[in-house]
DNA sequence: GAGTGGTCTAGACCACGAC
DNA sequence: TCGTGGTCTAGACCACTCG
């Protein structure tokens, strides 16, 4: 309500800092309805315009989510799952489930898996630079989107080199119990090393479209090599991650 | 230029989409200047408030940056510091440095630690939670902000529990050769193991000025649990990193 | 139909940067 | 000084939701 008009902050940032406090002070609580924006309009003495860009901010800082017709809401925060480095050890992967799903089930969240192509592909720069192919070669990719709990929760592209799955239920749509690991271990490649790699980045229109990602909503790229004993890499794993719905937990030796 | 005004997709985001494509293509290179806005609003046929809330978009999804009378540029993408797990072996924490130093030192970026904050606060949740105390206990906080290459990097809270920082340099701005760790081992309490766990999202208002974040620009914060080899945690550092300066790498065993 | 958000205009005035 | 972006207004019209 005070807006002071002789400050130099501009007005539209002074009406979002004023719902931000109130949200961040727990004035307004996760799911309780912010005024109309033609009540604001009143209330501040300002034009539409000026209202509807501190509500553009507030949305793209993801602390409110609007719904047309229905007004303007403080964005509540589902659940989140917790991805564990523990999830791809023998032990773990042994149990059956590929590590997604082990992880959704583990939530008591349904899963799904979506197959969204499966064939071969010319390898892309983050993957012909980790898998031992030169650029653009072609390589085996499994494309997937994962859902949780109804929701889609990461694009997931594995890419293979040939010799490696040809022949096997890698390039089925099924992958076969212990998904593509027990496969690749079966036909003599066992799993010494994971590496990962993450780095946090603003989605893409396509990315934001394929999560159904509200503004204000980060992504992870998280890209998993898999080495062989023979220190032979064999699998790189790309995958986009809907930042508010996943904490990575890595666990690690301080010798 | 084509802008289809029948088009059910709104005309601010039809600009937005054709300089999207422009940067993704390459067309536009990192850089490089888009035409000015009342450039825009000629070629476009439209006002200026449509050209400005495509640019909106643009600058949210991190794309461009604009910078008062001088004009809107493809965001040029500076260095990006990897942040490895290996840092924080006991052979590199012997080499001296703490990891941020050496990670700094190794990519040739002046370092600098800025101490915004030594003394005892109130354990926050996420650090009673997991320190071995009470919520809201006193322990030590080491509250700073990490520099390299001349920008800041990331804002870091060390928190200790009392008795094991007493009368150490623990609670002196500087923490001695190889850092708060080694101080922690001298005393007794050898590293076993640390935890870490990342989550991103958008900044605060506050993180943003404090790590002069531009706009479309996320942060990951990062908890690491420093495990003693008696199983008792003996720091939890909480981390606010920008995302578009650091990839984070963790190294694992697949057993 | 009443209320809500979503888009767009035309124009005013201010602030910053470079020549 | 000129061109650039930054803010704000007053009002029009459209689209969605709910009773």
């Amino acid at each position: 309500m005070p807006i002071d008009i002789t400050s130099d902050r501009p007005v539209f940032k002074q009406i979002a800092d004023h719902y931000r406090d109130e949200i961040t002070r727990g004035v307004l609580r996760a799911g309780a309805a912010l005024p109309s924006e033609s009540q604001m309009v009143k209330t501040f003495g300002v034009s539409g315009g000026t209202v509807r860009r501190a509500l553009d901010l507030l949305r793209a800082e993801g602390l409110v989510v609007t719904e047309h017709g229905r007004g303007t809401r403080v964005r509540e925060r589902g659940a989140v799952v917790r991805l564990a480095s523990q999830r791809l050890t023998r032990a773990n992967r042994a149990a059956g489930l590929g590590g997604f799903a082990a992880d959704m089930r583990a939530l008591g969240l349904d899963y799904k898996q979506e197959v969204l192509y499966l064939g071969n592909v010319p390898a892309p720069a983050e993957v012909s630079e980790r898998l031992d192919v030169s650029a653009e070669a072609p390589v085996f990719a499994r494309r997937r989107r994962m859902w949780g709990g109804g929701v889609p929760m990461q694009l997931a592209d594995s890419y293979y080199p040939l010799d490696l799955v040809e022949g096997t239920p890698i390039v089925e749509e099924d992958a076969g119990p212990g998904g593509s690991y027990a496969r690749l271990e079966e036909r003599g490649h066992r799993l010494a090393s994971f590496r990962e790699e993450l780095q946090a980045r603003m989605p893409t229109e396509d990315e934001k479209k394929s999560l159904r990602l509200l503004p204000g909503v980060p992504v992870v790229s998280l890209i998993r090599t898999a080495i062989d004993t023979g220190g032979r890499a064999v699998e790189v794993f790309v995958s986009i991650v809907a930042a508010d719905k996943h904490v990575f937990q890595y666990d690690f030796s301080a010798d």
